[in-house]
DNA sequence: CTGAAAGCGCTTACAG
DNA sequence: CTGAAAGCGCTTACAG
């Protein structure tokens, strides 16, 4: 169960009423800086509610008139900078606009998942924001539908379905990096981490097709799967060192798949860059100060964050505009690694 | 001015009172899960609920009770992964106990700061926890106490004063890894990056303290100061060793100034570990993967958050216990940078 | 064990 | 321009 704190009674507009000698009413009007009101009665009003330590009990006045400026955002890999940057990006639009966000970390699990909207869905969010977690059925967006409360999918797609989404667009992201690595001479190229999920198909994808256009056979034996972190990057980085031929390059699932493969490079004595052609996806902000500096796809991924809020207060604004997608427009960032 | 959303009218629980032929008091107890209602019209009440599509009001109930079960969380800096470990951890102890969090990023701005702590308040948040921006007046803590709703600090102290405080015990971490280094030989040994704040000043004296124990006279001329990130740290590497003598080791403000200092060696063609030794603090997890595996300070940045929330929650559940102050132990980590 | 009533702190027509 | 009254959806003594 949920546990509560009681708090000392606190000053009302009741008591500002009776300080400044005017009906409730009146103080209400003027906190809501109604032009209704004479000025003199409003500063006398203003004066009281300052003297006695007045604050606004937002919950009530919500309650009240039916609103909300609570979000709620649901992120479910904090650990990834990705995400951090994402959620930073949707804090600042969001707050900037005079929201205030209700935040949960889901952790990659739906079960969780599942009780943290619940929970923001009985504290009447205005809207939700939601990175699914791994797992997630493609039913959601519809499932939320009768809750009548606006929802934007970012980063994971669900699949079909008339929900707004802000994601990136995977397949051509890694088809540049690809493309990229092809133009400057390597044959040999691995897909390096990741395992499952929509943005995974996506980007193997790009990387397919990348290959088909430059006529190079797609050898599934330089796909190598991994955890989408450090540390699956790493082994996938070991794994694919030990390739017979070897590859000479690689593009990685994400930028933090890529920072382990530049681990793994390292222990073999190998610099990225010179001995081994690195690209990673996302461009956190790390990426510019790796050992070395990482090429890698920019999706920019704080604005993503601020697009995906821009577009839940679009919704919220006018729940039956049509439907919004934005897929960032991926960028090749060359620096040092490929 | 703060946006709104207008919603359909939803079910109460009059309705389900009225679908169960039972009183508003009796839907309500058997919500509670009271035991003063018979089994079996707590099944009924539960089958209307159901069927009828209730959703509990929070807000309603809370507003009525006088109670809360959010809890504003204030972060300064997402981009920095200590802080999104940190917080992490804090959501999940919150989360297992039943709390829900209201986050938000003041990046390192204490205007922004003290709106977002005014509109934590004006929703009747059941705690607080700060990482105070840099610049946050030492009254801060003070000045909230009025407001009668606890608060923890995490991280950056705020000089002396009767709050509650979750960090780390910076100075013994850094006189570790110092001493550490002078154990392996090193003696021209430089503090790279950071600049102000609390933690530095702490850190900087652990590492004036372990040379002192050594007999090694202090040069100003070896403490870097740098923006605290990886830019900085890059920078503080860079003009490290172009100091003459050059300093054979370094003891790093953060893991994240040590990982742009690893790029600024590999941008030398030195190597982290073989040719130079450094040393981080914090252990990100992302230290376990840098290239090389970067040693570090181990402060456990996950569990800190816990420890923060657990306190608070201790607060909450009894305001008078008295002034609690967790201090993460540091532990050396020794991995192959130095 | 269950119901009628008051009240949490606000807003919003409606009179005047 | 200002006040009295009803009501948002719940909880909680208090009767019965």
């Amino acid at each position: 169960m949920a546990p509560s704190v009681r708090y000392p009674r606190p000053v009302t507009i009741h008591h500002v009423a009776e300080e400044a000698s005017v009906s409730k009413s009146t103080v209400s009007l003027v906190l809501q800086g109604s032009p209704l009101v004479r000025d003199e009665t409003a500063e006398r009003v203003r004066e009281a509610a300052h003297k006695l330590g007045y604050v606004y009990n937002r919950r009530a006045a919500e309650l009240r008139r039916q609103s909300s400026n609570m979000i709620g955002v649901v992120i479910n890999d904090l650990m990834n900078p990705f995400f951090a940057e994402l959620l930073a990006g949707v804090e600042r639009r969001l707050m900037d606009a005079g929201y205030i966000v209700l935040m949960a970390h889901a952790q990659e699990s739906p079960d969780r998942q599942r009780r943290v909207l619940q929970s923001m869905r009985e504290h009447h969010a205005a809207g939700i924001l939601l990175c699914p977690a791994l797992g997630t059925p493609r039913s959601l967006p519809h499932e939320l539908l009768p809750w009548g409360i606006p929802l934007v999918v970012m980063v994971r797609s669900l699949g079909a379905g008339a929900y707004d989404y802000a994601g990136s667009d995977n397949e051509c992201g890694v088809r540049m990096a690809t493309r990229h690595l092809v133009d400057t001479g390597h044959r040999r190229i691995a897909f390096l981490g990741g395992r499952t999920g929509p943005a995974y198909a996506e980007r193997l994808r790009g990387y397919r097709k990348a290959l088909a256009a430059a006529r190079i056979p797609f050898d599934p034996q330089l796909v190598i799967e991994a955890d989408p972190g450090r540390g699956g990057g790493r082994d996938a980085m070991a794994r694919t060192l030990r390739i017979d031929p070897r590859p000479t390059a690689a593009v990685c699932y994400n930028d933090i798949t890529a920072f382990g493969a530049l681990a793994a490079l390292g222990e073999q004595g190998l610099r990225a860059g010179a001995d081994f052609a690195l690209i990673g996806f996302d461009n956190v902000s790390d990426a510019a100060h790796s050992n070395p500096p990482l090429s890698t796809v920019d999706i920019h991924p704080g604005d993503l964050g601020e697009q995906a809020a821009a577009a839940l207060m679009a919704r919220i604004a006018q729940p039956s505009v049509e439907r919004q997608i934005y897929l960032a427009k991926p960028r090749l960032m060359l620096r040092r690694s490929g």
